[in-house]
DNA sequence: AAACTGACTAATA
DNA sequence: CTATTAGCCAGTT
């Protein structure tokens, strides 16, 4: 701490804490997880952040798919049907075009009031 | 320190 | 529907 020492991991640790708390069975998208995590419009920096996260972090990062309701991911063939399976396995359905409706699996987080 | 990169998004054509 | 353009900015080289 002090001199040198500053929160440079705030981007990244806001952004797993908010992908943290997706729920089971439920999706949001890049720009979503950068609102809540207080860095709107930095939907880039999300993705990036979650392309660094290590094996085994314990962040669901197969809940965040693009706006579009698809999965994005395209760095390792294969890839994307992992995450896929991974969201299927949790009750999420995709359409026949390869999309999610995020009408009906999107996370709608409530203001200050998690659980129930 | 400057340039490059990129798991995005929205608007336009 | 697909393609292109522009905005975003932290991490990497």
């Amino acid at each position: 701490m002090t001199g040198t020492g500053h929160e440079r991991d705030g981007i990244r640790a806001r952004i797993y804490a908010v992908v943290r708390r997706i729920p089971r069975g439920r999706v949001a998208t890049y720009g979503q997880v950068a609102a809540l995590a207080g860095l709107a419009g930095h939907a880039r920096q999300v993705g990036y952040a979650l392309h660094a996260l290590e094996d085994g972090s314990g962040v669901p990062w197969h809940r965040v798919i693009n706006a579009q309701g698809r999965v994005s991911l395209r760095a390792a063939p294969g890839w994307d049907h992992v995450q896929r399976q991974l969201l299927e396995r949790e009750r999420v359905r995709f359409d026949a075009s390869g999309r999610v409706s995020l009408a009906r699996y999107q996370w709608q987080p409530r203001l200050a009031a998690r659980r129930r």
